[in-house]
DNA sequence: ACCTGAACACCGTTCAAGT
DNA sequence: ACCTGAACACCGTTCAAGT
């Protein structure tokens, strides 16, 4: 019952030899595990600080605020994408690259938006683009030509990986196909209602491989 | 100084003879000059409310919450784009909804993230949508073939856009294309720094019209 | 060097009480 | 029918005080 000078409840500064040394590693896994499970949009400092046993407040101390932590999971998923050697066939090394970016994302569905999303700078999170610039130097394109055709198939993997994460975070269906096909057929708008069932399901491998395929043709037309 | 039955500071329940009468609509008016004043992330219940002259959970009577909210003013600038009429050539009638759609979503470049991000399913919201499928109907695609080229369509016309408002918000070039050039050309990475001063350079309408243009491509490649 | 107490200026939302 | 007071359970962040 003795109150002593290490009493917890009275302590401040730094703990005499607390468990965990914090450390700005340490935070990025803590908020990547708070972001698997709660989802991005509740994630707070407050929240990760608790999972570390730790003041929110000395977040502060290994990262510049939210968006600093939430900019680094970005990069850092980014770069776990392991990049696929080239075997020279072009059409197959953009298509390999895509799944490559794809896998990584979708590793962590709920912070995938994140990748998307911001805008990512570190050399780390540019190996990617790098390796779109390299196969399309590789197949004869010049700087001049590839870089809108960079553009192009980022921002079809961009808006295709979105759809398919607002499409449902569970594996294929999500719940009310038919639903959403009822609703469709009865919008009063008449090639919707026609195209409600194939509208209303959705098969997320099959819709990548047919859109990183058909944005690649229109890569290759470009091709002489 | 006398403090009579109408002094405002002691009022409660609804006010005698208040100007604006509180509605819908005029909470979705007020939402959305408070995103293009301040930014949709800094947009809140009580600063809406503060707009009206009104408390914040007086928004409640009106409308379901924050997100009912926000999809509300997704449809309504959904809503807002005029879909043009069918000239026959199918390129020429895909481009023209691509722009009206841009034209729509680039109105209010605050409040596009949420038509962008946002699922949408009003049937004014499905407009566009709609369009596109009646264009590819006259083409002569079967709804088989149409569906997943309207995927792709809605995917690279999402991910261009998105990056087109966070290429800047400021109209052409934002800050710093040298600053941009030069981080291209010291990251090691030599395909980007290559092409970097292509790459830091973005010319918003030009890169628009060169992947509409090429992902149109893509889906007149499947006409037989 | 690093952590926290106290504090500031905010959030979204519920619900009973008022008119 | 519609608005608000009181209240709840949160936010991100600063800064001086502690070790």
């Amino acid at each position: 019952m003795a109150v002593t000078s290490t009493d917890r409840s009275a302590r401040r500064g730094r703990p005499p030899k607390g468990a965990a040394q914090l450390s700005r590693e340490a935070i990025l896994d803590a908020t990547l595990t708070a972001i698997d499970t709660l989802g991005v949009s509740v994630v707070s400092m407050r929240g990760v600080a608790k999972i570390l046993g730790v003041d929110a407040k000395s977040l502060y101390n290994h990262v510049e605020g939210k968006d600093d932590l939430l900019d680094a999971v970005a990069e850092h998923i980014l770069g776990t994408v392991v990049i696929p050697c080239r075997t020279g066939n072009t059409r197959e090394d953009l298509r390999a690259i895509a799944h490559a970016f794809r896998a990584g994302a979708l590793a962590h569905p709920e912070a995938a938006t994140l990748v998307l999303t911001r805008q990512v700078s570190s050399p780390a999170g540019l190996a990617p683009t790098e390796a779109v610039l390299q196969v399309l130097d590789a197949a004869g394109f010049s700087p001049d030509e590839s870089v809108p055709l960079l553009r192009m198939l980022v921002a079809t993997l961009t808006g295709t990986l979105l759809r398919e994460l607002q499409a449902g975070p569970a594996f294929g269906v999500g719940a009310g196909i038919a639903e959403r096909e009822a609703a469709l057929t009865t919008s009063g708008l008449p090639f919707l209602a026609r195209a409600a069932a194939r509208i209303a399901r959705f098969d997320r491998q099959a819709e990548f491989e047919f859109t990183i395929n058909a944005v690649i043709d229109a890569v290759l037309i470009r091709h002489r």
